[in-house]
DNA sequence: TATGAATGAGGGTTCATTCAT
DNA sequence: GATGAATGAACCCTCATTCAT
């Protein structure tokens, strides 16, 4: 091994993953161009490819990266927290939280599975599958435990998802309301919203 | 509207709008070539000029026919419900119902915005924001009334529309549940979700 | 139809089959760029495009109506003449001199074989073996009446086709030797080879 | 030859031109990614350029180093023959036989003549003419002495190399013939195109 | 209205080659 | 000798759009 590794090459990759993020939730995957993107990270274009072997593969990995690192940090938010109101609390604080910090990595895995390889897409959506399993289950614990009220499992972990996920299209760090503020009124909503 | 109602060419235009739309949805309107819409509706890529100046043109054409139709029909759907709740639960089944059955064209004008020129985005934002009003007006007269909890008109009034219109991403007329169970739950967790 | 057939279209279409042939024939087809072809055609590089599908289609369409044309000619040729003798005249006749005349059709034909999709290129063999089975039952023919001595009719076919297409890879009409003289003289050297 | 012999790398060069002939003559010179051979080689694309200089010094090692080697085992295959008909069968012998053991070599060095540099292309048209002329010679000695009908010297010289060299076009090794048959039924065609 | 052929820009991708390590 | 990352040019091809017919 003549280079020593996460060297030169590492970097570069990092501010295409950043650059391309970025492009893609401004412009879209498909309106994305990669002169552009080799532009913003200050490289040709034919040197993008000494770190993704295509586009596609590119989007996949900002998605698939994204999708694990947000269910790897949502396990670490409800670590602790036991009764169901106290996960659902934890919950929703987290997601709601992360989709303010990380809108354009969430809004491109949102938005752009349609852009995704038919294989690729699958991949993603089990990790998104896996991560809205976790609500679902704080759901099925509260409503067994007469805590909740859901009438049904699925449409319930859905809207909630979408309520709060919704923030990511509006917000903005300078705005009106502080993270923490907002953080606050989308748990009220969540517990409300569930009867809790 | 380039083209005069009822004349011969409006059935193709009528095409167009429709395939366009279908075409958008699942491509994204920067994916969308003329070339395979014009396939799409069986005219030569040059012909689609007779009926549209630009393609995107097209867009704004269908994007804001669709948000004129939406608050038309929202409208007419609250005609009648004076009392706070009963509106609520008017804008609530309308607009989760609209979403279901015009899922194409709602994620059209919700994603596509951003392709939108900035004069014609300003045209769609402006009648969007008068859509939002409704609600927003509706849970301000039950807030005032004492009837809804809502801690900040805005963003519970942003909460509940992303929590209703996150159908439109995962709903199949084929599904587990009819159109009316689903409206039902969703009405009901927009009320809870404001305490009424 | 708004456009007469046989129009502006099929006369650039020619031209891009001459210029490509002439080009392919230069530089082989995969040295050949399209940008270049599009050049000395006349027109911008998307606009060969209309004409054909792809790069690999034009090539099938140089050869295979090469092959085609090729084929009918020597049918031609061959009317007319039924003793052995003379067919084999005929073909050695016509071979040699339509090798003379097309040498850069021909050579395009033969070498690029191996550039054609493997669909199209079965399509190819299938005409050339059409070919060569011409000669191959005149031989047989010619054995059978025991007027020529052919120890093996497969090998002798081949062998005699090469010797005469080897002609379009040195010759050059300004020569030392008119095209009869070299017709006169392969005619020859073919008829002494099978001892005719 | 810019390598020194016997040095460690000799291995690798040997395998590159060996992997670089095998795909030259599949794809075609300009056809042949560098990428692709050094895949083949089992090393990173830069480290080629420790071996040649250019892709085209590499083309030009191939092809310089076959003419030579052909010429010189065509020495060796003459030693001995002294009458002009003797002669003329070790010729064929040889060439056939040489042309269908090394078809891979024989097809790049007679097809990839035009993607030489000129220099380049000049030293190896010298060298192929340095060939024929061995043939020239011969079938002039038999010719002048009143053994061989040769109409003209040229353009017999260039059939019956051409007539033997199309062996490579079709030749398998696991073919109906055996090589020793195929010689001689090439060596007696040879024999009675001339009238020996 | 519709057509087919054209434009000019730009798409993603691959190329031979270089060079610090 | 080998590596991986870079270059700059070029690749085939598609794009939205125009316009004479």
């Amino acid at each position: 091994m003549a280079r020593t590794l996460g060297s030169v090459g590492e970097k570069t990759f990092e501010a295409i993953r950043a650059a391309g993020t970025r492009l893609i939730w401004r412009h879209g995957f498909e309106a994305m161009s990669l002169r552009r993107l080799a532009a913003e990270v200050g490289v040709q274009p034919g040197s993008l490819y000494n770190h993704f072997e295509t586009k596609q593969a590119l989007l996949f990995d900002i998605v698939r990266s994204h999708m694990e690192t947000l269910t790897t940090r949502l396990d670490e938010a409800l670590v602790g927290h036991v009764a169901p109101r106290d996960r659902l609390i934890a919950f929703a604080a987290f997601h709601s939280s992360y989709h303010m910090t990380r809108r354009m990595q969430v809004y491109v895995a949102n938005s752009e599975l349609r852009s995704l390889d038919p294989e690729n897409r699958a991949a993603v959506v089990d990790l998104r599958r896996a991560y809205e399993r976790r609500l679902e289950e704080i759901l099925r614990a509260g409503r067994d435990a007469g805590l909740f009220r859901v009438d049904d499992l699925k449409i319930t972990t859905f809207a909630l998802i979408s309520m709060m996920t919704g923030i990511c299209e509006w917000y903005r760090p300078e705005g009106r309301l502080s993270e923490a503020e907002l953080v606050r009124l989308h748990v009220d909503m969540v517990l409300r919203a569930v009867g809790a």
